[in-house]
RNA sequence: GUACCUGUAGCUCAGCAGGAUAGAGCAUUCGCCUUCUAAGCGAACGGUCGGGGGUUCGAAUCCCUCCAGGUACGCCA
């Protein structure tokens, strides 16, 4: 139920002539100070039309107040502050969460309509970087919270498995790699391939096109360059496997870069029909100087395709294969410029569904000021990082709770959620630099603390031995305390969360009202006695067991896992 | 040089289409475990919202400009 409607539709009574019910209701506002009431009307917008002062205005128009949500209504000022009734509010809200339990928030807005989301996307033959993370993190993110909307989530992860760096890596293993040390490490031997290629790159400059000639053998379907990758490949993906599976997230689709190998004359084929290509200084380049971008280049002067190019591919491929709604790109602020270029060309082509195609861009992260870069092995890698906050956690566990059953698979949960959580809870656009304190970190707005404010509310629940079916034949639950009331009105603020976090493509909306009902609950915890026998005791089982719900659910949608114990 | 992103408390950040005294967390200091998990709660301390103009009844929020940091700008992805 839309509060805001309902008041807005009662303003609407008295001030039709001159606010229609729709700015009404964009006009209302939550008050910052939870003291002035649960929704505002201020009235300066007014004050020229009916020639009055906003002050007087306020006070005229509250006397005809009759809606029955409202219990009161005060002029304070220029504002009118509605006070909404607690105990019913409270009652439909606890009745509704419980009811719908984790479809709680569900729409159907977007029911039949597919959004692609191209996510995490790591290079073969390099390990998996904390900016890897942010990718996967913030695009499995979104899949959840469009699916929560209706809409169908297609989650692909587009490999980065091909490129001018296969013809380098192969060249590298072919000169100095060996085939034991490979199949013991994969990732890590072929990185370490990769990073001498570069090193010796500066003392010996025509290595640079051994691996151009390489790649273009690979691209021309050479056996022995195709083993090669294909091994490559297959090593990485299995390295990658276990770190997904920690991660909790899957795919729908690996078509990587390569997948779209096949595809690229057909992009060069229209561009040629459509009079687009054009050749500059021995490239084949599309122009797009009516965009003020510098041109598109399509094939490089060895004949050879370009990461745009494959874009191309993939955007027409995607379009026809899932006629997306929109097209979510999960690719860092570093590529601004390459996909501006890739929707103005896609304009040019003359597929304006290109408006559909939307960069989500996200923040570096930098070590001690610098960027991140495989090259120069300045990196962080993403498994450290997993594996040192599971070992801060473990001995948390073991100071704080040493009687704690199965502390490891705990430890696991609250050491990945930790880091995940701090991936998704600040904007998506801040840099970082990187700070492993910061990261493993399990106190105040944390990963953690949401996980335990849950871990509480369930241990109450259990301590009153009671479950969902408890709460199945009574559907009037009502609060009046201001704590309870705290929780609440957050709860009910579900849905305009999930449509601000869609609209905005941010996880961290969501995170945000993670932390903030956690505050809520561990205020109500401090103050409420809910096991001591009162009047109250049912309505505060089922505020908890909402509690509970809304917890799991935010943490479910941002993928952090959440232990029952801790 | 051009474009985009960012600039709010010592640190990390909120502040959602402008609105009532600018909010959290961390750090520091001090309280609260004979009561449902103290990974918690409370209090104190801490800010010329980068600077300057402008629009407005009202600007951290919108516009202009300057300053600082970051990123990107044809044969990497």
């Amino acid at each position: 139920m839309d509060y805001k409607q309902i008041v807005a539709e009662d303003l609407s009574a008295q001030l039709s002539e001159h606010l229609t019910t729709e700015e009404i209701y964009n006009l209302l506002e939550k008050p910052k100070n939870e003291e002035h009431g649960d929704l505002a009307f201020p009235t300066f917008q007014l004050a020229k039309v009916f020639r009055k002062n906003p002050a007087e205005i306020a006070s005229d128009i509250s006397g005809d107040f009759s809606s029955e949500i409202v219990s009161s209504v005060n002029v304070v000022g220029p504002y009118l502050n509605f006070y909404l009734d607690k105990g019913e509010v409270s009652a439909e809200v606890l009745g509704e969460i419980i009811s719908k339990k984790q479809h709680y928030g569900n729409s159907d807005v977007g029911a039949g309509k597919n959004i692609p989301l191209d996510m995490s996307s790591p290079n073969i033959a390099k390990p998996m970087s904390m900016g890897h993370l942010r990718s996967t993190v913030i695009g499995n993110a979104l899949a959840n919270i469009v699916e929560k909307l209706g809409y169908e989530p297609i989650k692909i992860n587009y490999l980065g498995d091909w490129g001018t760096q296969f013809g380098r890596l192969i060249t590298a293993y072919k000169l100095w790699g060996e085939e034991e040390k490979v199949r013991a490490n994969p990732i890590a031997e072929l990185n370490e391939l990769y990073v001498r290629f570069h090193e010796e790159l500066e003392e010996e400059p025509e290595l640079e096109s051994v691996g151009r000639e390489w790649f273009r053998k690979l691209e021309a379907g050479d056996e022995e360059a195709t083993e090669l990758w294909r091994w490559f490949r297959e090593e990485s993906l299995n390295e990658f496997h276990t770190i997904y599976e920690r991660l909790g997230i899957t795919f729908d689709s690996m078509d990587g870069e390569s997948f779209f190998n096949d595809k690229m004359d057909e992009v060069v084929d229209i561009l040629i029909e459509k009079e687009l290509l054009v050749e500059d200084q021995g490239a084949q380049v599309v122009r797009l100087d009516q965009y003020d971008l510098q041109p598109a280049l399509i094939k490089k002067q060895d004949g050879a395709t370009l990461y745009i190019t494959r874009d191309i591919a993939a955007a027409l491929y995607r379009k026809r294969t899932y006629d997306f709604e929109q097209a979510l790109y999960v690719v860092g602020q570093d590529q601004i410029y390459h996909f501006n270029q890739l929707k103005a060309v896609l304009r040019t082509m003359g597929y304006d569904w290109e408006e559909d195609i939307h960069h989500v861009i996200f923040g570096l992260i930098s070590i001690d000021g610098a960027k991140m870069s495989t090259r120069r092995g300045k990196v962080v890698l993403l498994e450290d990082v997993l594996n040192e906050a599971v070992e801060r956690a473990l001995t948390q566990i073991n100071e704080k709770n040493p009687n704690l059953a199965n502390k490891e698979e705990v430890a696991e949960k609250v050491g990945v959620g930790a880091v995940v959580f701090h991936d998704l809870q600040h904007d998506r656009r801040n840099d970082f630099n990187f700070n492993l304190d910061d990261i493993v970190q399990f106190e105040g707005e944390t990963g953690p603390y949401v996980q335990y404010t849950r871990a509480r509310a369930l241990s109450i629940l259990k301590k009153a031995n009671v479950d969902a079916d408890y709460f199945k034949d009574n559907n009037k639950f009502s609060l009046t305390d201001d704590y309870s009331w705290s929780i609440v009105k957050l709860i009910q603020s579900f849905n305009g969360v999930l449509a601000r976090a869609h609209r905005e493509f941010e996880p961290s909306i969501v995170a945000k009202h993670a932390l903030s009902v956690a505050q809520a609950f561990n205020k109500f915890y401090a103050n409420v006695r809910v096991l001591d026998d009162n009047p109250e005791k049912d309505s505060r089982l089922a505020l908890v067991y909402a509690v509970a719900l809304m917890l799991e659910e935010d943490l479910r949608i941002l993928g952090v896992q959440a232990p029952d114990e801790m």
